[in-house]
Order: structure tokens, then C-alpha cells, then sequence
DNA sequence: CAACAACCTGGAGTGCGCTCCAGGTCAAGT
DNA sequence: ACTTGACCTGGAGCGCACTCCAGGTTGTTG
């Protein structure tokens, strides 16, 4: 079982020092083993829960549904129906986010080719 | 040559009314018509532009960008040459952006699969 | 065993992008 | 003329997700 540091778990998930320590504050985070002297030690669990955590940021999860899921995963295994629920409906919004992207990706290429038209037509 | 008034602005480009005279006064918006007694009036021009801002918006540029491209917009013709290397640039992250959210939907399809596994093991 | 970096806590502060408000003006309908 | 709703201005306030800070503790290294 390998154990890691504060700083390598930061450095690992993505997430800075503070938010780690925020995310534990608000729950995001429970049952991070310490040192005798206080210190956090992170387990391998830790970091693949670390990972699921940034994953739901990284696509646009608010902190307040992410203490929701936190809340479920805590709670046991009766409320799997209710996290797979609560994934497929943030499922849903990454779809339609990632279509306005592409939308909006495209919209940008076009209007780069317009202003590059407009240097050619000048040259 | 149709105009808009404030609210049929705000409606086709999905910015409220207040974040409409939020970007005139901070110069994304520069000369829009005004009636005689002060309301404004907005061109398919305007609507065009409000497009863009809207397209470089929802790709996550930062309104202090925006408002470097507006600046160079209004300085004219011969900032055509930055006006793309500002934009490609931003497709640039664009991209990068785009990447991560398609890997990471793929972790969030994962790991419902995973919870429905755990759900059919169950039955 | 001394020094030093890494870590701890509670709480205040920050940056962004709006959003709301008070108190007034304008213009279309009756 | 009067009501009503859309609009105006300047400026304060808000929600989010951190980020920073002061002041103190820990534990590894030479």
C-alpha cells in the first residue's frame, strides 16, 4: 500500500495544496489518514478518488452536486442507483457542452479563414 | 437595414440585458445607436459582433482578452495579422480544451459502467 | 541537536463575470 | 394626460472556487 504525501497527492490529482485541504474541509474528501503528528497521508484509494474528483471538475461539476455524490459514495452501497442517476444526468450536460464547443470551435475557424481571406485579398 | 431593441438583442444573443451594458461599458461594445432619448439600438452588425463575443465566450476566453481583440477591431485594417494570432492562439487552447473534456467524459462513461456492473453483480 | 522545509489550522481575501438595485426617463396605448 | 413597461445610469453586491496568510508544529537531514 503505497502512501503518499500532501504535496505528491497535489501534484499527482492536479489540485494545489489549499484545495486539497478545502475539498477535505467541505467533504469532498473524508477519512484522509494523518501521522501521528497531524500530518495527511495519501492512499492509492485517495488518489483514484482524487482522479473521479477532477474528472467531475474538469467537466464543469459544481462543488455543491460534487458534496452530493461525496455524500452517496459515504453513504454506502444502497445509493448506487441514485450516484449512477446522478452521473448520467452530468453525462447529459458534458454532451451538450461538448456540442457548443464544437459548435463554437467551428465558428472560430471560420471567422480565423475570413480574416485570412481579407490578408490574402490584400497581399 | 433592421434594428433590435435591447431586449431582442439580449434575447438572440443569449447575453442578459445587464451583462449587455456590462461589455459597453468595459468597450467590448463600442458605438451602438442610440434613440433621442438614450435607449439603445442595436444593428445586425452589433447582433454579428455579439455572435462573436458569444463564440469566444463559450470557448472560455477571458473578458480581458475579448477586450484586447475589441481594441484591435476598432484600431482597423492593419491589426488583421494580430486579430488572427490572437485567435489562433485561443483555437490553440480551444483544442487542448476539447481534448481533456472528451478524456474525461470517456473516465465519466467508464466509471458508470462500472457502477452498473456493480448493480447487475447485485441482481 | 539545530536548522529548515513541509506541513498544520482557522479564517480572511481574491478574481472573475456578472447581477441587482435605486431612482429616474422614455414612449406606446387608452 | 396618464399609466405602464421597457429602458437608462452609477454603483454596490454576489456566488463560485479557490488562494493566501499568520502563527504554530513536525520530522528529516547534516
Amino acid at each position: 500500500m503505497i502512501r503518499y504525501s500532501p504535496s505528491e497527492a497535489a501534484q499527482k490529482s492536479g489540485f494545489s495544496l489549499d484545495t486539497l485541504r478545502y475539498y477535505e474541509k467541505i467533504g469532498l474528501l473524508s477519512d484522509i489518514d494523518r501521522t501521528s503528528g497531524g500530518k495527511r497521508i495519501f492512499s492509492d484509494d485517495d488518489l483514484g478518488w482524487l482522479g473521479l474528483l477532477r474528472c467531475l471538475r474538469d467537466t464543469g461539476m459544481p462543488i455543491a452536486q460534487m458534496c452530493r455524490f461525496a455524500e452517496l459514495v459515504r453513504s454506502g452501497d444502497m445509493t448506487i442507483t441514485e450516484r449512477v442517476e446522478l452521473l448520467e444526468e452530468h453525462a447529459r450536460g458534458v454532451e451538450t457542452q461538448l456540442e457548443l464547443l464544437l459548435r463554437q470551435q467551428q465558428h472560430l475557424h471560420d471567422k480565423i479563414a475570413y480574416y485570412q481571406r481579407e490578408l490574402a485579398a490584400r497581399a
